[in-house]
DNA sequence: TAGATTGTTAATCGATTAACAATC
DNA sequence: TAGATTGTTAATCGATTAACAATC
């Protein structure tokens, strides 16, 4: 078995117990009755990611003006954003950036180690091992699973701890010995829905996707999905267009005649 | 110098000419007037690999209710998106699955092949170069870089063309050599805005980022990012949701109480 | 014709922007 | 106090959903 002593701590049942760590967190939150919507969500990992730069640089305080042009949002879509999580910010002066970066990691709960396993150790699952941002951001690796027999078996060195490719009919078992919450799909397309299944059935509800494949899963499953050939696929419309627009000009205008960017 | 007669051949300029290209394209589009929201764009991706999916099976014939749950969309989305371009269904059949993909490919300008240059050959970097996806949607990796000198001259086979790791600073002659219209950003998160500004500057304006960095571009550059550690800290929020609602539960449920899920 | 299903319109919902009163 | 900047409200914009007339 290739868990270790480190990947156990992240239990979130036995040794802490559930109300323990629930009194921990609740201690946090945000404004009352307010919902943070998703686009929001979506965004404060940025403005942590900002905020610890500009930390790590020795900036103290910051305006809204200048943290948004940093994120590439607008001031006035920061500070709606920002009043969802409660009144950080002092006017006339601007927010203190250790502490903003706080109170948004709390929010988002980075605060607390999360458990991921992967799923899939091809290509993309070893990058995906090997991403240092991983790490940094409070998340810790806990198992590596894969199907092929030749993979499986292979020791793999995350930081500083050693793990093993195990195949996949193990993952219920290492969920619920690490208390890992998040699965990270990197098989090919075809074996992507019988992965999801399997890790749902593991208990995982936090699920990210990189498989080229549309998943179904309850309601109660957060699934989100990274898809490359999509985004570039987008990127190629947009390539299209240029040159359309590029083709209209030419077909609408005579020589001689002035051609006006629209 | 790396290059090859194919990834020659997708040049934009010289052998075929601007004009004959830009004719051939056009003798496609969609409904006059009509501007397609991003949002359908981004999904129309999705109904064209689903569709292909299909069409591989044999399918030939398909229903917005179908489709759509296949998708995981609703079928009033699908309809609505697919009416931006134009009018492809039956009423009381449904779509013809491989006119419908016709259609829509056309439409992403997925028909024409687009070179894309990759910059950065680490992990991630090598993830992207063999991942497959690429060049089944019509996109030909053209040219990498990297700025490490132990990299820099390493081969690399895509399908069965070598290419050949270069330094940066050969980018802007090979974009122009091959007509590359993508770039793909894959490098350390302090490296990305200057490979940002050397790809823009060589002529590129539709750039893929995966560095875990805001990138500021001018306004006709269309850039997307995809961010792996955002993502996870978005699951993570979620996750935190699910501790937070557990003990309130807890906190005010009295012994013998009736608990109900909101 | 009768049943099925599209394409479109109108209603709803959510996200962004603009503006400014509150207040440091 | 005067200048700066937040937090919030109202206006705008865009995306999704529901409903149904058009039509195969």
């Amino acid at each position: 078995m290739p868990l270790t002593r480190r990947s156990m701590g992240l239990t979130t049942g036995s040794s802490a117990t559930p109300g323990a760590r629930a009194r921990a967190l609740s201690e946090a939150p945000a404004v009352e009755g307010r919902e943070i919507p998703p686009a929001t969500i979506a965004r404060l990992p940025i403005y942590h990611r900002v905020l610890g730069t500009m930390d790590a640089q020795g900036v103290h305080t910051v305006c809204s003006d200048d943290l948004a042009r940093a994120c590439g949002v607008s001031a006035a879509m920061l500070r709606k954003d920002l009043s969802y999580l409660g009144s950080y910010g002092t006017r006339g002066v601007g927010y203190h950036v250790a502490s903003l970066a706080f109170h948004i990691s709390r929010e988002l709960g980075t605060s607390v180690p999360y458990g991921v396993v992967l799923v899939g150790f091809g290509n993309l699952g070893r990058a995906l091992a090997s991403y240092r941002a991983f790490a940094l951001r409070g998340f810790t690796l806990v198992g590596i699973f894969d199907s092929d027999p030749r993979t499986v078996g292979e020791p793999v060195l995350i930081g500083d701890e050693p793990l093993r490719v195990l195949p996949v009919d193990h993952l219920g078992e290492v969920v619920q010995f690490t208390g890992a919450r998040i699965g990270v799909i990197a098989t090919p397309a075809d074996a992507a829905q019988a992965v999801c299944d399997t890790l749902v059935a593991a208990g995982i509800r936090s699920i990210l996707n990189f498989a080229p494949a549309v998943l179904a899963v309850a309601a109660d499953v957060e699934l989100r999905k990274v898809d490359l050939a999509v985004e570039l696929q987008i990127l190629a419309f947009h390539e299209q267009r240029r040159v359309e627009e590029a083709t209209h000009l030419v077909a609408h205008a005579r020589p001689g005649m002035q051609v006006v960017h629209a």
